[in-house]
RNA sequence: GCGGGUGUCGCCAAGCGGUUAAGGCCUCGGAUUGUGGUUCCGAUAUUCGUGGGUUCGAUCCCCAUCACCCGCCCCA
């Protein structure tokens, strides 16, 4: 038996009404706030990802999922923002008046070990906005991941929000924690011993408790809570804050917060649910004013984020999906067919037995799956009438088909 | 890459060395054959992830293997 490949999974009819509908919010709030919908290949050159999310990334450097095909290195997308940065830049879509606001959504690719809230196939959805510097467009696009999550019912979310500086600050940062840090480098995990050579910030958010430990000591807190960043990049935090205060946001600043993404500059945030076990983040993001460039295309600055839609699933409340309006019952396969043709016509979502089963049982699958029974038999074809039976009430009446349509339609 | 756990019918499960391998849900059929959501009856695992081993005997013990789950790391 060839099984679903590990980390993957099959979206069942079971489940398709809470993810249409996480779809249809989606469409309503960014339409409402002038995004548009893009759609990108699921594959792409690999060197789009290597440079555009970074070679310093655990997501390059151990989780793509990269094959040769005619002698060209081809990856999966193991997140988006990359592909539709290439996009904006292929298309020219730089030459639009900006703030040019995109939104998409579908599937990635991760080559991890599966567990709660992380697949190897996963679907994100997400927001990337260009064209903007400005703290507002951070403001936006925060409030605008508030909104699609209360939209779906969730109202308890943390968000997190820091600012990692620019190319300038962060430099003289990296290089300040880099001098604390060095005495003591030997006692630092392995892992961070790598991100002391790479990217230094890393080591804020390493997991390990004996290099948080490490992190405890006072030059070290003190740099992390001297506000390291230049005077231009406290204003714009500054003025984010002020605006997210103002769209009545809650947010609390997590100065450790790093993000494992190379192409992050200034702001960084991520929304989390203590409901979601150990993978606790449903939303990142964070600004990215250097990517577009880097990627070929003219100096553009850019914010996004974007969701785990699994992660967003196990959140909100199960949505069943909805009952039919009506399921003919009949000893006649044909008619019954041509019925539900015309009803299907009169807008009416309906369905029939094609087996011409005893009516006893062809109600009771009525009476599971639809609100009204259409009876079809001999009586009623030959008086070309319809016995319609409310499924709720039992009430039953004989009409003609016309009022049959209205009586299912009120 | 490292650690822990689980694997009995489509689903949820009991059994823990000798059982005809419980039970519930779903499905299917029936209770004077045109009326349901209630009730009652009946059907559905030659087999317990797979391959070895121990034993007179293994779903139950051992080994291996596979699959899945959970945690670490990282991320959405």
């Amino acid at each position: 038996m060839i099984q679903a490949q590990k980390g993957t999974k099959d979206i069942l009819p079971q489940d398709i009404k809470t993810w249409q509908i996480m779809e249809e919010k989606a469409l309503d709030i960014f339409n409402k706030s002038n995004f548009y919908e893009i759609r990108t290949p699921i594959f792409e050159a690999t060197e789009l990802f290597s440079r555009g999310v970074g070679d310093s990334t655990d997501i390059v450097n151990k989780e793509m999922y990269t094959f040769e095909k005619a002698e060209r290195s081809i990856t999966l997308r193991p997140e988006n923002t990359a592909g539709v940065v290439r996009a904006f830049i292929e298309n020219g879509l730089f030459r639009l008046t900006p703030p040019i606001k995109l939104w998409y959504k579908g599937p990635m690719f991760r080559y991890e070990r599966p567990q709660a809230g992380r697949q190897r196939q996963f679907h994100q959805i997400g927001i990337e906005m260009f064209g903007s510097a400005e703290p507002i467009a951070d403001a936006e696009c925060i409030n605008t991941a508030v909104k699609y999550l209360n939209s779906l019912g969730l109202n308890d979310l943390n968000v997190e929000i820091n600012s990692l500086g620019c190319t300038n600050c962060r430099e003289t940062f990296r290089n300040n924690l880099r001098k604390l840090i060095l005495p003591n480098l030997e006692k630092f995990c392995e892992d961070c011993k790598l991100r002391y050579e790479k990217n230094p910030l890393r080591i804020l958010d390493c997991k390990n408790p004996s290099c948080n430990e490490l992190l405890k000591e006072k030059s070290i807190q003190n740099l992390i809570n001297t506000d390291f960043i230049c005077e231009e990049c406290a204003e714009h935090f500054a003025k984010l804050k002020s605006y997210l205060d103002m769209l009545n946001v809650n947010y609390t600043v997590n100065k450790q917060l790093v993000r494992g993404l190379d192409y992050y500059n200034r702001t960084v945030f991520e929304i989390k649910s203590n409901a979601l076990g150990s993978q606790n983040a449903v939303c990142g993001g964070g600004r990215y004013d250097g990517l577009v460039e880097m990627l070929g295309g003219p100096a553009t600055p850019a914010i996004g984020w974007a969701m785990g839609m699994e992660r967003l699933f196990s959140l909100i409340e199960q949505s069943k999906s909805q009952k039919l309006d009506a399921f003919v019952v009949s000893d006649n396969p044909a008619e019954a067919l041509k019925l539900c043709e015309e009803l299907r016509c009169n807008n009416i979502s309906c369905d029939f037995d094609y087996a011409s089963r005893k009516f006893k049982k062809q109600f009771e699958k009525a009476s599971k799956i639809a609100n009204f029974a259409v009876v079809l038999g001999e009586s009623e074809l030959e008086t070309n009438t319809l016995t319609v039976k409310n499924l709720e009430s039992s009430e039953q009446l004989n009409l003609n088909k016309s009022d049959a349509i209205k009586l299912i339609c009120s």
